[in-house]
RNA sequence: GGCCCCGUGGUCAAGCGGUUAAGACAUCGCCCUUUCACGGCGGAGACAUGGGUUCGAUUCCCGUCGGGGUCACCA
């Protein structure tokens, strides 16, 4: 009895890992090109970190022509939630992503690679497992949690290294007869990687990141199967990463301390070890404190949060590039009009440490990207995030062409667009007073009879069709009548000459017309309103 | 605790042996403007720390401190 045989009573229908290789053959692409992945589980939640992994993916695939794929890593039935794929592409699709391959619904998947599922890949794993076996490489450990809870207590009271290793590793050289009957008795039993590594030895791993990293060999027997059957992280890693020809292992920094375990397995193959890009997380300020953004606790954690905030996936995307390669803000102001995909990214660019979460920022940038939108743009943009967040909102965007004029305002007719909004959840407080005439006056300076005097003069010269010039030459006629300079810069020079300036004439105007004192333009506002609804309003403040 | 990573203004960050140590956001002041949002100009504000190496260290080396990750039949 030799290994061979223990393991075809392992893995008694496994095929040869040769049929996989032959049938997922190295991509036709050119010299260059990365294939790159996004592997999450099923949880139906993408963190902003995920979101942040698919950019560099992207990028990387779409710079060099390559491939950006999406698999689900569902080896864990605990983490596996209802739909949770889904989910996850939906969110994705927000966020304009959309893998060229991979899964692209809860059960579908798309590409000649797949499955993309890693619980529909067992009988994958299986062949390679037991190649490993029948090479000596891996072997089947009986321990019960009892048994390694046991070994734990040991090796702490001994003050060495926990785990599975050398002397520690009980089953390591159990005799294949033995371990054959076991199986045969229906024994309970794990996949253990038979580790060659040694602690006294060093192993370099570069990291496309933060260079060449170096670490002590892995020497741990670590579990490559479970005794449901499926993998573990780090054995599907390989098998999958390596079938689906992934030149790039884009993952959180989390992973760096595994990947000497990675590399082993690799080498035990004799498989190509990918590139590592291992990225830093994305950290929260909490009480003075840095630390990694968390799913439990920070609600912008999770990429909904955006969507239901109604900042542009555009915006958010651009902020989560300035992190990853600060050139971009540059690169951004000399090409304001490009596509962000336009962009070079390049990952030995990239901050090593974790940055904060800013949003005060991302609101800047996302005020930025709105200021290059068009009425329409903002119009479709709001009324989607409406008719989904904000029913009173969507009410009043129904008559499109009137919402349009009003988006138009100090937009559509200005180089210099308006910069005051930078979600869509400020858009219904920002033109209320476009649909609803205000019923709260506070006139600042001018204020009870005299404010009545100047909407009653005001009124009398009012005229919808002249333009702007004549528009505000009225305004300053009217502050001359009343006694207040005509000019805000002759009453700043003897401001004691007069009770007050054409400003504060036209603040009274503007609070009669929106109940604010801080408007866009009140000509291209009393345009919009029409006639009749800017007579109206300045009458019934005078009654 | 072992192993590993990281440490430039409040935040994101350029820098890669010699710089007045960029820039963006935030903040403050001024200007522009009928108000605001913009825009323009300017101010304040940083190389964690101690040793080396060097003619010279933010930059290279070591220690200290601080932060983070990882040590699962979770990913």
């Amino acid at each position: 009895m030799d290994y061979k045989d223990l393991a075809n009573v392992i893995y008694p229908d496994a095929k040869s890992i040769e049929y996989y290789e032959e049938m997922y053959k190295p991509r036709n692409l050119a010299q260059g090109a990365e294939v790159t992945r996004f592997a999450p589980s099923p949880t139906g939640f993408v963190h902003i970190g995920g979101l942040y992994q698919c950019i560099i993916n992207r990028a990387l695939a779409k710079q060099t022509g390559g491939v950006f794929y999406l698999r689900i890593e569902d080896t864990d039935q605990k983490r596996k939630l209802e739909n949770g794929v889904e989910q996850i592409v939906q969110a994705l699709a927000k966020f304009d992503f959309v893998p060229d391959e991979g899964m692209i619904s809860e059960n579908e998947g798309k590409g000649d690679y797949g499955p993309y599922k890693q619980s529909q890949r067992r009988e994958i794993y299986h062949a390679f497992a037991k190649y490993l076996i029948e090479r000596g490489l891996a072997y089947p450990c009986f321990a019960t949690p009892e048994e390694i809870e046991e070994i734990r207590k040991k090796q702490e009271a001994a003050g060495l290294r926990t785990g599975f290793y050398g002397v520690w590793a009980k089953y390591r050289n159990l005799p294949v007869d033995e371990a054959i009957e076991r199986i045969k008795n229906g024994e309970s039993f794990v996949i253990r990687l038979r580790s060659n590594g040694r602690e006294d030895r060093r192993i370099k791993v570069k990291d496309a990141v933060r260079g060449h990293i170096e670490f002590p060999e892995n020497d741990q027997d670590a579990v490559l199967i479970k005794a449901d059957g499926l993998p573990v992280y780090h054995f599907a890693h390989v098998v999958d990463d390596h079938l689906m020809h992934t030149t790039t292992v884009v993952r959180g920094e989390e992973w760096i301390s595994s990947t000497p375990l990675h590399i082993e397995l690799f080498n035990d193959f004799g498989f190509k070890v990918p590139k590592y890009a291992q990225v830093p997380s994305i950290l929260k300020e909490d009480d003075g404190k840095k630390r990694k953004i968390s799913k439990r606790k920070d609600p912008e954690a999770a990429v909904d949060y955006y969507h239901k905030e109604g900042i542009p996936s555009d915006a958010v995307c651009e902020y989560l590039m300035n992190i990853i390669n600060s050139s971009f803000e540059g690169w951004r102001k000399g090409n304001p009009d490009k596509k962000m995909t336009e962009f070079k990214m390049e990952l030995s660019k990239m901050g090593v440490s974790g940055a904060v979460f800013d949003m005060v920022k991302l609101l800047d940038v996302s005020k930025n990207v709105i200021a290059k939108y068009n009425a329409k743009q903002v119009y479709d943009f709001a009324y989607t995030w409406a008719k989904e967040y904000d029913e009173e909102l969507a009410k009043m965007l129904e008559n499109e062409e009137y919402a349009l004029k009003v988006f138009g305002i100090e937009r559509e007719n200005s180089k210099k667009p308006r910069k005051d909004l930078s979600k869509w959840s400020e858009v219904k407080n920002n033109i209320i007073y476009m649909y609803e005439a205000p019923t709260e006056f506070d006139f600042d300076k001018i204020t009870g009879e005299d404010a009545k005097k100047v909407i009653e003069e005001y009124l009398k010269v009012y005229n919808f069709d002249d333009d702007k010039q004549t528009w505000f030459d009225k305004i300053k006629d009217v502050a001359e009548k009343l006694g207040y300079a005509r000019e805000v810069k002759e009453y700043k020079q003897n401001p004691d000459n007069w009770p007050g300036h054409v400003g504060d004439v036209s603040t009274v105007i503007r609070v009669a017309l929106t109940g604010r004192r801080n408007t866009p333009d009140m000509y291209e506002i009393m345009q919009v309103l029409g006639k009749e609804e800017v007579v109206n309003r300045l009458s019934s403040v005078c009654k």
